[in-house]
DNA sequence: GCAGTGAGAGTTTTT
DNA sequence: CTCTCACTGC
């Protein structure tokens, strides 16, 4: 192919190297992009999206652009956006798997037994049914519980495989081979209540696709053009719907990188990456290799972890920038040592004039972000923990979504059982049983059958009373809501329901932030057309991010990192049997630790400029200390890229009294046992002398440094307050209301009342109203 | 029906 | 250790 002559190039192109032109401009036939981290994907993808519109090759609404997440989809959007201006808006094909997949199935809902008006269901409610489900065969929770099988139909539905799929030995992984009976009752439940679970948006897709051709032949006429973001991400059904559609044009571009695969546990296969071109004959692989992100140090470190898995694609990630500064590998002695050394770390950056917010700190498990939180409180240190609940799975969302649904949809049991006695109005276990009788018994809704109820003299008067209230209202809402635009509906039925005087009431720490959110949720309402457009939107896209008002460091897992970059990332817990993880090591055997190193790989990519690891000898677990070798991966690091320090800030005394009392975690290195084949390398122990580093306290390959730990922020942070005195209520973000109990310059101890005694800076808390 | 107690479990979580 | 969940006694 000739390019266009630099000058007459259209806008999109402007500043696209070789190859990402060839992405761009290569439109027809199977195309896979493998892209290494940080080269420029986002951009290229986005540019062939605006080149097929520019190019009047397809309508927007003519280009299927597939992402895993909102977040993907939304920036894809807004950058097609810039560069093609408003024909992006008709785009209507362009979000993630699951939106399409919804929006699709709504369409053709009535193929697979549910109205188009079906819900979408959480996994609080998965979860919920799947118990009632379990209790109801007369299984043993605890022998076989609902986790468990929640996981399985989930791993069922990715591989894309329906109750009557199921061979014997995949029903045999649970209850003695009942799996696939309860798969099928759940089936059978989700469509009696008009609801799907997030697999089912694309496993009820492929069926239809599979089992109607005039569906199909609709689709894949209309998809001139398929794109896809995070191809190693696929699981089987997002693999089999696409190939289905992409089938009749072939031109599907698929864009990915093996070596970030990390979320094979979720049903993703690397596979479809990997037999792309076996797939689709006649494929063009096109590789972006050249890196616009991280410093040479920090591609080779990551480069040379990678090595060592097997079955690669294979990329050669070079970049045009200067040599920067070495992968810091930093050994420290524990957990609590880890969190002060990157607090102060961070503040040496800050006083270096950098933004704190340039700044992440990325671990393996969520629980490792609690030590950096406890750290960053005591010293002011300003972060966010990116992960745990997304909007709509807050308890307070899903109730106040739970009665919208119970408005909308008389047939969600569900969400009535959900909140038939939130707020608490004496209607429990006894009273539910009662309808739940009924309703088996006629086939009703729990709505009907709580209203049948009523006539009869089953319930308590006290109970009675409370439902027939209960049901009054609900069929009062229902009537307002032909007449009410559905977001005052929203507000009038959270009034009345009680369900906002409970929080209101409620004097814990989050409940100011939970009435909050409900307010935030009433006020997105007002962007939807109808209830069940807006709930659709609350479950499938809307997600909270955190707008940062100020500066922040980041902590969040590396799986929530991927995509997103940072001039300075710590890599915190670099241990074995914590990163790789245990389980990792235990199960699931070299495949396991494969995708550990892809997520190692992943975490030192995300680094700009400046990636430190760290790794602890001794950790916490579960309340016991135990003591940790280096991660196997650090042996991996290429030694010339790399720069290694320890420190033992403990000192001598505390080093002995652990010596005396605990197994010496570093006995047996260098004596070939095979432990900790990080270690060596990391803490530069002279292996004729294992013990030897410590008598000094420091053991650096090169010259050792002490580091001494140094006064913490507090010390040149604001004045102290002049507003606070002991004895005075204080309201803490995270703690909650609690009393000063001493003051001490800009420190303060206080007396919470749920959280006990905490040390907290006085920037942190606001005069307690009550 | 609800608040308190003990046992058990405890990666990663785009939707 | 610390959180969740099921169960027990009021």
């Amino acid at each position: 192919m000739s390019l266009p002559a630099e000058s007459q190039d259209p806008p999109y192109l402007k500043g696209l190297n070789a190859p990402q032109r060839d992405a761009v401009l290569t439109t027809e036939g199977p195309v896979l992009v493998l892209a290494g981290a940080g080269t420029g994907k986002t951009a290229a993808l986005t540019a062939r999206l605006a080149h097929l519109l520019w190019t009047r090759k397809a309508y927007p609404s003519e280009i299927l652009s597939v992402t895993f997440t909102n977040k993907a989809a939304r920036e894809m959007r807004e950058r097609v956006g810039r560069l093609v201006g408003d024909a992006v808006e008709g785009m209507p094909w362009l979000g993630t798997f699951h939106a399409i997949g919804a929006k699709m199935l709504r369409r053709h809902a009535e193929l697979v037994g549910l109205q188009s008006n079906f819900t979408i269901l959480d996994t609080d409610d998965q979860m919920r049914l799947l118990k009632q489900l379990i209790v109801a065969n007369d299984l043993d929770e605890k022998r076989w519980p609902a986790r468990q099988l929640a996981g399985l139909i989930d791993g069922w539905k990715n591989k894309g495989l329906v109750p009557s799929d199921l061979d014997a030995g995949e029903s045999e992984l649970y209850a003695n081979g009942r799996g696939q009976s309860l798969y099928a009752q759940y089936q059978d439940r989700l469509r009696a209540v008009n609801a799907c679970d997030f697999g089912d948006l694309l496993l009820h897709m492929l069926t239809i696709l599979k089992t109607h051709r005039d569906v199909l032949q609709q689709y894949q006429q209309r998809f001139r053009y398929v794109m896809v973001d995070e191809y190693q991400d696929t699981n089987s059904v997002q693999y089999l719907w696409l190939r289905l559609l992409a089938q009749e044009r072939k031109n599907l571009c698929c864009v990915g990188d093996d070596d970030q695969s990390i979320y094979s546990w979720r049903g993703a296969r690397v596979e479809n990456i990997l037999k792309f071109e076996k797939d689709f004959p006649g494929a063009k692989v096109i590789r972006l290799e050249q890196n616009y992100r991280s410093t040479p140090h920090i591609l080779a470190a990551a480069s040379g972890v990678i090595a060592n898995n097997s079955g690669r694609l294979g990329k050669t990630l070079w970049t045009e920038h200067q040599d920067g500064e070495k992968v810091k590998v930093l050994g420290i002695w524990d957990g609590p040592e880890e969190a002060r050394r990157v607090g102060e770390e961070i503040e040496g950056l800050q006083r270096g004039g950098l933004s704190v917010d340039r700044t992440a700190i990325l671990v393996r498990a969520q629980h490792q972000t609690r030590e950096f939180e406890d750290r960053f409180i005591a010293i002011g240190m300003p972060y966010r923990i990116v992960g745990g609940f997304r909007f709509y799975e807050r308890a307070e969302i899903r109730d106040a979504l739970a009665y919208l649904r119970v408005v909308s949809q008389p047939a969600d049991d569900l969400a009535f059982e959900r909140i038939v006695n939130v707020p608490k109005r004496g209607l429990g276990d006894k009273a539910l049983a009662k309808v739940h009788q009924l309703a088996r018994a006629g086939q009703l809704p729990l709505t009907v059958a709580a209203a049948r109820i009523l006539d009869t003299d089953e319930l308590t008067p006290q109970a009675r009373r409370s439902l027939g209230n209960l049901v009054g209202d609900i069929a009062r809402w229902r009537a307002m809501g032909d007449t009410l635009p559905h977001p005052e509906l929203a507000r009038i039925i959270l009034d009345e329901s009680g369900y906002t005087a409970m929080w209101q009431a409620d004097r814990t720490a989050e409940a100011a932030g939970r009435l909050e959110n409900l307010n935030e949720l009433v006020r997105a309402m007002e962007e939807y057309e109808s209830l069940t457009a807006f709930l659709e939107h609350v479950s499938l896209v809307m997600d909270n991010e955190a707008q940062a008002e100020e500066p922040k460091v980041t902590i969040m897992t590396i799986h929530a990192a991927k995509g997103l970059e940072f001039d300075t990332v710590f890599l915190a817990g670099w241990e074995e049997g914590l990163f790789p993880s245990q389980r990792a090591l235990d199960e699931g055997g070299l495949a396991s630790l494969e995708e550990e190193r892809r997520l190692a790989y992943v975490a030192i990519t995300r680094a700009r400029r400046q990636a430190i690891i760290l790794h602890a000898a001794n950790r916490r677990i579960y309340g016991q200390w135990t003591s940790s070798l280096p991660s196997r991966f650090i042996a991996e690091l290429p030694e010339a890229h790399t720069e290694s320090e320890s420190t033992m800030t403990g000192g001598a005394s505390l080093w002995q009294a652990n010596w005396s009392d605990r197994a010496d975690p570093f006995a047996d290195v260098g004596r070939g046992t095979g432990r900790g084949p990080g270690w060596q390398r990391a803490a530069g122990v002279d292996t004729r002398n294992p013990g030897g580093g410590f008598t000094s306290r420091t053991f650096t390959r090169e010259q050792p440094r002490i580091v001494e730990s140094r006064a913490s922020a507090v010390s040149f942070g604001a004045k102290p307050r002049s507003d606070l005195s002991v004895g005075l209520r204080v309201f803490h973000q995270k703690f909650g209301y609690g009393t000063i109990a001493e003051i001490e310059g800009n420190k303060l101890e206080i007396d919470f009342e749920q959280a006990g005694r905490k040390r907290v800076m006085d920037s942190f808390v606001s005069l307690g109203s009550e």
